[in-house]
DNA sequence: CAGCCCTCTTGAACACGTTCAAAAAGCGGG
DNA sequence: CCCGCTTTTTGAACGTGTTCAAGAGGGCTG
């Protein structure tokens, strides 16, 4: 079935051309043709490989988590705070980013149609979805924070839609170096993180348990 | 300047034309040569009024928010508790919404590109924007909530973006009668309607206001 | 009325993503 | 070496959003 072969070469040449195009033209002024031409192919043999023009993203999605997973996992070494940990990931995320913001731009909106396989909430994405949430398992596990039990089963869950959040802010970002969004992450992580040790004060205990229960039953698939 | 004359006709009768044909084939399936025809003028025309596609989704967006905005103030009227107005502005627009889901799909997508002058955060959706948080200035201002007053004067900021974050959920929801929409703003609203409240705690005073400068901060355009 | 200008209208043409029937290239067995 | 079979490759053709040069209409001025 899957043989590693010149056919693979001849994939993986579309790809990598179809990236360096995309990161210097933008993904709508880089034509399929351009493409095909650069890589030394034929249009419809770029088709043979990948479906759409939006399916070429996909490498490129897996590219950056993958590195983003190794250069976040080498920061939370020896860090013990839960807040810094959290601003950590999250900072070097935007390093990882950093280099593809005109072009990520495309790329989100493309992600944000519940159709599309590239949407972060979708079936096709779950691998991706699941290591990103594993890797805020990490953060929440190997921090010293003291959480109702509770909420720490879900945390992760929670983390990954608040670093959601900080992707779509990212996005409409066009500060100088994103330094907009950058503050945002310093400023808002101190805030999650002091909102997290207070869910074990009695009063906030009911709203936390209520979350947690929310957000439990949302996460069941319709 | 602007007269209302032939020339508005045509424009409104492209803009029907179009709506009609969006809701009854979808954005994707329905051409420009068929909204056309359908209006019974050429392509180019079309284009004299519209600059694009997407452009003609303007009147709908539009339309579905002056729609909202009546349908709600009606239901705000002799109700006094936060969170049932909050509640009530919300299943509203929901309602509202209903009929479009399957095409409002299709413009929440568009809507998502920065670039996008239909981007909710764009300057060009400046007006529909302050339009919707005057609704939650009612929503806030019109009920007997005790707040803390720096709060008070972000709080409907801070909830027009919740609603995009239910938007953009219900964009996802599939579940029939977007039920799950639903569920998340029956269970969602008394959550937030807690944490407002407890905004006042001394505990959680220093949270409050770091949430209320950070929003400040962030709203300076770049 | 003639000339002029401005608004509005047209449809052919263009560029792009995508499809597809057909050909080429590889490959295993006789 | 040839014959079928699958995998790969091709480029012309299609449908779509969008542009544009050209013209039609209609009112105002001399």
């Amino acid at each position: 079935m899957q043989r590693v072969a010149k056919s693979e070469e001849t994939r993986s040449l579309i790809v990598t051309t179809a990236m360096r195009l995309f990161t210097e033209n933008g993904y709508d002024r880089t034509t399929m043709r351009a493409i095909a031409a650069e890589a030394g192919v034929s249009v419809g043999n770029a088709y043979y490989y990948f479906s759409s023009k939006e399916q070429l993203i996909q490498g490129f999605y897996d590219e950056m988590a993958g590195q983003h997973l190794a250069a976040a996992r080498a920061l939370l070494d020896g860090r013990p705070g839960f807040a810094d940990r959290l601003k950590a990931v999250l900072l070097c995320w935007l390093d990882v980013a950093e280099p593809y913001h005109r072009f990520g731009t495309q790329f989100f909106v493309n992600a944000a149609d519940p159709e599309s396989p590239l949407s972060p909430f979708s079936d096709d994405s779950s691998a991706a979805r699941e290591a990103s949430i594993g890797l805020m398992r990490e953060v929440v596990d190997g921090s010293d924070v003291k959480l109702d039990p509770e909420l720490r089963d879900r945390l992760p869950e929670l983390l990954w839609l608040y670093q959601m959040g900080v992707v779509l802010f990212w996005v409409h970002d066009r500060s100088a170096g994103t330094k907009r969004t950058r503050m945002l992450v310093e400023r808002s992580v101190p805030l999650l993180a002091r909102l997290a040790s207070l869910s074990r004060l009695r009063v906030f205990r009911p709203v936390s348990r209520e979350i947690v229960d929310l957000i439990q039953e949302l996460g069941k698939r319709d």
